[in-house]
DNA sequence: GGTTTTCTTG
């Protein structure tokens, strides 16, 4: 057995260790409050909350905050811990609150003032909620305290008043500070500043005037940062030549620049020169192949990554554009397999990687492993898991679940967004529930205010035309707001007149195209039905004349975890003899 | 006793 002191020195080492995960924590918490070490030590309950706020798996908020409020009197330093926490929380506001609470009891308590500490978490706070008003209050309250001297309040107080466009302010505050008051860091807040408002000619002549002895490697990277975000990479790269010293982050800022342009092939090039690529450097490249459309290369890069000599290990963000990847290709092997990889390195599934998995096990329509997933998530789920799971039941015919979940997360007082109801919506469509759709579209906009918008109207036209009220469809159509009608939703008429083997209103659609795209395939079945063979014929020449190109079929298969990708035309595939042998026997069966 | 500000991925 362990004496009281030998107990207590042991768990304040345990807290320090980098090994202890938040379920051990759980434990040595337990033992804390038997053996009257929690609440009572106050030095021990700090030492509990600091390690819950930064825990290695992310800080558990409403946990911080029960062990705080069980701390008898606070001192500063617990205050300002559990005002960093709602400060980089996703409730900055709650800092302000907590804040207040903070000067009204600490009015007698000599060692529970705020101190320099405190105001740059709350100045943070300001500006992440874009809180002018709090901001300047708080900016009131430090000058009759004669707490906005100090070197890291004037740059909270430069980056707040830039995050909340109020630059000048920023400004004055930079011009008083240079009297011997500012670090690197007051310059960097200001260009950054100036540089998010858009001032960028601003920016560039105050690097100028910039004394080099000043300029940080971080002064470099804001540059390249905020010209490469305003489309000027060009600019950003000569910054970068001139660099005397790069770090990752620097490389990392180009390449994400010329991601942002566009230029894949470029950004390519600046990551394969990288000296010491980090993670967010994988990841970066591998969301922009996900996100450029070219999700076999998204994948390759992952393979080379868990290859590569100097590993690196795959974070979060990798791992939810591997996931995005899987998704656009339908590979759920290989989705499966970062799953594993996931549960294996005990990585904390959080609610965006638990929307990448739902999604992508929905959209592979393995909608009981999404469905599990879903569950597994901790409460309170936000918007984004329930969204997914709403529109992976709908796409695959459960739209009745689809409904009933919508429902559970209105009760659970989660606000749905536009994405969510096009989610609702296509459950109706598919199940062609005209009146439920129409009753989800006036929610959207009269309970929650959102307008709805061409995918919205979209799926009330598929309802319509689902269950044949065509001439309804067109009709409804016509009456929605100009902006949102597009050859989409002509399409989907298009696809409906196909079903119903409408001519007249399919007719009527295609005139309203402006493109006509894909839908030759639909427009010869349309005339086929009713026996116009050479309409249907000429729907090729029809399209051709329009000056429009059809692009080849495309289709892709997940083998062994591997995906093939397929265009019609194409010969070049490795085993193309082989799947044209394939297709002669299985047409000598048919027969 | 110890915590802050500026740059890169989702």
């Amino acid at each position: 057995m362990f004496s009281s002191s030998q107990l207590r020195t042991r768990c304040l080492v345990l807290l320090q260790s980098s090994l202890t995960t938040i379920t051990f924590f759980f434990q040595i918490h337990a033992q804390m409050i038997r053996n009257h070490l929690f609440p009572a030590d106050a030095f021990v309950a700090r030492r509990a909350l600091e390690f819950v706020v930064s825990s290695p798996q992310g800080a558990n908020l409403n946990y911080a905050l029960k062990i705080f409020d069980q701390i008898p009197h606070p001192n500063t330093f617990a205050w300002n811990t559990m005002i960093r926490c709602y400060a980089n929380s996703p409730f900055p506001a709650c800092s302000l609150g907590l804040f207040n609470r903070m000067i009204r009891s600490s009015s007698f308590a000599i060692d529970a003032k705020p101190n320099s500490y405190t105001y740059p978490f709350l100045l943070k706070a300001c500006a992440r909620l874009s809180a002018v008003r709090e901001g300047e209050k708080l900016h009131g309250f430090m000058v009759g305290l004669g707490a906005d001297t100090d070197v890291f309040s004037i740059n909270g107080l430069i980056n707040m008043y830039a995050a909340c466009g109020k630059i000048n302010s920023s400004r004055l505050l930079f011009d008083a500070a240079l009297t011997g008051k500012e670090d690197t860091v007051t310059w960097n807040s200001m260009l950054s500043g100036y540089l998010n408002s858009g001032l960028i000619n601003l920016a560039g002549k105050l690097f100028d005037s910039m004394p080099d002895r000043e300029k940080g490697v971080v002064t470099w990277n804001v540059m390249i940062n905020g010209y490469s975000r305003h489309g000027e990479i060009d600019r950003a790269k000569l910054i970068f030549n001139r660099m005397p010293k790069r770090n990752v982050e620097t490389w990392n800022t180009l390449m994400v620049g010329y991601v942002r342009c566009g230029l894949l092939d470029t950004a390519r090039k600046v990551f394969d020169e990288i000296p010491n690529r980090n993670a967010v450097s994988w990841s970066a490249m591998i969301t922009a192949y996900t996100q450029g459309d070219q999700p076999n290369e998204a994948l390759s890069l992952f393979d080379e990554m868990e290859k590569s000599s100097c590993f690196v290990e795959p974070n979060l963000s990798t791992v939810v554009s591997v996931l995005s990847a899987c998704t656009q290709l339908g590979a759920v092997e290989r989705g499966k397999r970062v799953h594993d990889y996931i549960e294996r390195n005990k990585m904390k599934v959080d609610s965006i990687v638990g929307t990448a998995l739902i999604d992508m096990y929905a959209k592979s329509g393995c909608i009981e492993t999404a469905t599990s997933v879903f569950k597994s998530l901790k409460k309170p789920k936000d918007v984004f898991p329930w969204t997914v799971m709403i529109s992976g039941l709908a796409a695959n015919g459960h739209g009745f679940e689809a409904l009933a979940l919508f429902h559970e997360m209105e009760s659970t007082g989660v606000r749905p967004n536009r994405i969510t109801f096009v989610g609702v919506l296509s459950a109706c469509s598919h199940g062609g529930w005209v009146d439920s759709a129409m009753k989800y579209m006036s929610l959207m906009t009269e309970v929650y205010g959102l307008e709805p918008e061409s995918e919205h109207y979209g799926c009330i036209v598929d309802a319509l035309g689902r269950v044949g009220r065509l001439t309804e469809a067109v009709s409804f159509i016509e009456a929605m707001p100009r902006r949102w009608i597009n050859d989409v939703i002509w399409l989907t008429l298009v696809g409906s007149c196909s079903f119903y083997g409408d001519i007249a209103v399919s007719e009527y659609a295609l005139k309203r195209l402006n493109r006509f795209g894909d839908v030759y395939v639909l427009v010869s079945n349309i005339y086929a039905m009713n026996g116009r063979w050479v309409k249907a014929r000429n729907a090729r020449s029809i399209m051709e004349s329009k000056g429009i190109q059809k692009c080849p079929g495309r289709s892709s298969i997940e083998i062994a975890g591997a995906v093939h990708d397929f265009h019609s035309g194409q010969k070049s595939y490795g085993r193309i003899h082989d799947i044209y042998e394939m297709i002669r026997i299985i047409n000598f069966r048919i027969r």
